[in-house]
DNA sequence: TTCGCCAATTGTGTATACACTGATGTGAAA
DNA sequence: TTTCACATCAGTGTATACACAATTGGCGAA
């Protein structure tokens, strides 16, 4: 495994772990000593960490982890909404039914509010359906776009874990979603998945600011 | 500037304009001599350019120019779809209706059809209209992921030049797009949009199907 | 005391040397 | 003649040295 790529992965853990918070300055120097690699594979690595937005160049000097607040979570929610549900239009299209017929019977038969353990395993099959969305779509484009949201979405699943109501939920989501794009219908697909990212982010906004909740939280 | 930018942008604009065309590979040390300068900042570039996915590394020893074809182009279509509507419908919802009322009438005023230099002053509108869209949105992730479409939607307008019918057309499609968000009709601005993009995806396929020249027309 | 300038330090950007790996070609043996 | 093995080479990955710019601290003058 390259320097770099080592470099890579545990600054992008880091940070969407938090462990480096926002604001954090990342330099090359520093970050190369404690990594114990040399400059030239770390400042590649800092590069990629930019490009994904997750750190950002304030000058041409100072290099930060970016900020991730509850209006970039709104703001990540609604290009996600417009990738994730043209993504499920074109997988009922399209996509293998057999393996999405599958999934709605993994996701039924999940129960991830009995406990942790069960949790770790929900988080899993959303990885599951994930792949099969992007295997099902085929267009590398929207994997790659979809790539970069997940990255920055895993920031937000750290800033507000789903409650035992909420994954029950979004269970049964998940399962319609799949069982729409199994059954090939396209629109309920899309729609489905409004209401699941709909819902999933009223929930994660509501325990963000548990007094104020977003509109169109019901 | 940056060498390693100055690499980013050459080598960019060369795989736009097919002057590197796809399969060819991309050596360090033989770029760095090219653009003469060292490794190091040409190494950047051409990481930079796999992360757009206009190069990608097929061995540890070889990076090649990625390839680029109709099917791509209906792939990069489905993305901008995706993204372009929300993003339309979103800056119809908040945008500054006073700027869109502008390139309303600027694209009235329009005349692309007209000669060669009027085709240019149009690809400057449009460019116009992606800024003002970017900043109606008002959302990095939504321009993050439309920059990418757009660099890739480069390699495809050298592919398919627009015709003059199609010129005209496509003037009276942003019309009704930026009409739509001026009056804030976020419906109207999503439709139009799929509506634009539909035809000028189908006028670029008519025109790359009809002799399917492979590649290398230059 | 405050402002401004100069020097020193710190950190990035680039060049280059070295290391390692995968490929290729040549030679010898079967 | 063919095949296998070894050596050479080409090219990437990493480390490091050097150059340059920016920021900061100190010192002097107003």
């Amino acid at each position: 495994m390259r320097a770099s790529d080592l470099a890579y992965s545990t600054l992008l853990d880091e940070i969407q772990r938090g462990e480096l918070a926002p604001g954090t300055v990342l330099g090359e120097v520093e970050q190369a000593a404690r990594l114990g690699i040399s400059r030239t594979p770390t400042r590649a690595a800092i590069g990629r960490l930019v490009a994904d937005g997750l750190a950002a160049q304030l000058s041409p000097r100072i290099t930060v982890v970016t900020d991730f607040d509850a209006g970039d979570i709104k703001r990540l929610f609604e290009v996600r909404r417009a990738l994730e549900e043209s993504s499920a239009r074109l997988a009922a299209a399209r996509g293998d039914r057999e393996e999405f017929a599958e999934l709605a019977q993994a996701f039924a038969a999940a129960h991830p509010e009995a406990g942790e353990s069960n949790a770790d395993a929900y988080y899993e099959l959303i990885a599951r359906y994930d792949a099969a969305l992007d295997r099902a779509v085929d267009n590398a484009y929207f994997t790659n776009a979809l790539r970069t949201i997940r990255t920055h979405l895993a920031r937000a699943r750290r800033l507000a874990r789903d409650n035992r109501e909420r994954l029950r939920a979004s269970v049964a989501e998940h399962q319609l979603i799949a069982e729409a794009i199994a059954s090939g219908d396209p629109e309920l697909a899309a729609h489905a998945t409004h209401v699941h990212l709909h819902n999933a982010l009223a929930a994660i906004l509501t325990q963000l600011e548990p007094r104020t909740p977003p509109e169109g939280t019901q």
